[in-house]
DNA sequence: GCTAATATGTTCACTAAGTTAACATATTAA
DNA sequence: TTAATATGTTAACTTAGTGAACATATTAGC
């Protein structure tokens, strides 16, 4: 009976995202969570209400992860592409985070809040380019600018298992910003 | 005991799409989808092999509602609103279909075909309109085209839940032809 | 029509996974 | 030093997917 790991939690959020980023989402169980940490398998309620706040945690994770990534990027189109790149590195967090995977998830507003302020950064980036656009504009553009990352990711994601990874959908993977900036970042 | 419910499998299909539909695809289960059909839990296997089979048939049918809205559209436009609408209409079938949601549902390779199809129609009706392009550029657009119609579905439908339901979101709501004309269709 | 094969539904039971409660021990505060 | 709190364990309950054995209905071949 070895007491007090330090930082079980710490460590059962790390276990969870390397279970996810490997796996999936799904595979994600207190048994096998608690076996990689070699505590018992109910030790994780000591640290969470139950398994929809510790995935809560790795989104939340997620969205700080993307947040650096925006800080980070010294053009808009560079700050795009490394979201689209989070989407292929990490594509099982990224469904955790976007996949409309667990109905509830909507009992965490801090995490809507995180979502929402990603997407109103781009209505500000585009505002510092374009300083005389109308607000309808603006909006519309981030919009299409924001359906158009994550729907490329999608894209990409079933063309890597699929016969429609054609030439062209490899140029856009490995070409990411001169895509963004050809179709939508114009 | 009631034997030979005219049509069982049927029956179960209808009945998983409705709980979908209404509720979401993880309250498809074999002892609800049972009752309601008023028959045994286990009933369910002497017509599927297991539960993926049944999301299968659903997604398949997804498909087909989808392909008949492309065969039934006038403009290239209609189309791709008719596919986002769907996704706002039948919000949880589309997450079965495109939400990542089970992995092993690459198991069936005829719902890769499906999707694969649905996309190729994209650059065939691209190629209709814009005849003299080149390959190359028809599958960019294709991409940006599919990547649109799909991001725009996810954002749309954030935003039904969200604060981020602008004037804008809602004017793209109720003119969902006439912003893919201004974004992406053009 | 009768019988064997097949199809379809039921009952029982097992397993995996999330979760709670009672308990035990360690740490911290007073 | 002791009482309160924190952290981990064990046992048990619950829900859900699924397989096996069984029972009854339908159908095909004679």
């Amino acid at each position: 009976m070895s007491y007090h790991k330090e930082n079980l939690k710490e460590r059962l959020v790390e276990i969870a995202w390397e279970i996810c980023a490997a796996e999936s989402w799904q595979k994600i169980n207190m048994r096998y969570v608690a076996e990689k940490a070699g505590v018992s398998p109910t030790a994780f309620y000591r640290h969470f209400k139950n398994k929809n706040d510790l995935k809560a945690e790795l989104i939340r994770r997620g969205y700080e992860m993307l947040d650096q990534g925006r800080k980070d990027a010294d053009t808009f189109a560079s700050w795009g592409a490394y979201y689209i790149r989070f989407g292929l590195d990490y594509p099982n967090i990224y469904d955790l985070m976007f996949g409309n995977i667990d109905s509830n998830m909507s009992l965490y507003p801090d995490l809507e809040a995180q979502h929402n302020a990603a997407f109103n950064e781009v209505s500000v980036a585009l505002k510092l380019l374009k300083p005389d656009a109308a607000e309808k504009d603006i909006r519309i553009k981030a919009v299409n600018i924001w359906a158009s990352v994550h729907g490329l990711i999608g894209f990409l994601r079933r063309g890597d298992s699929q016969d429609i990874k054609s030439e062209e959908l490899t140029w856009i993977e490995n070409n990411i910003e001169e895509y963004l900036k050809m179709t939508t970042f114009n």
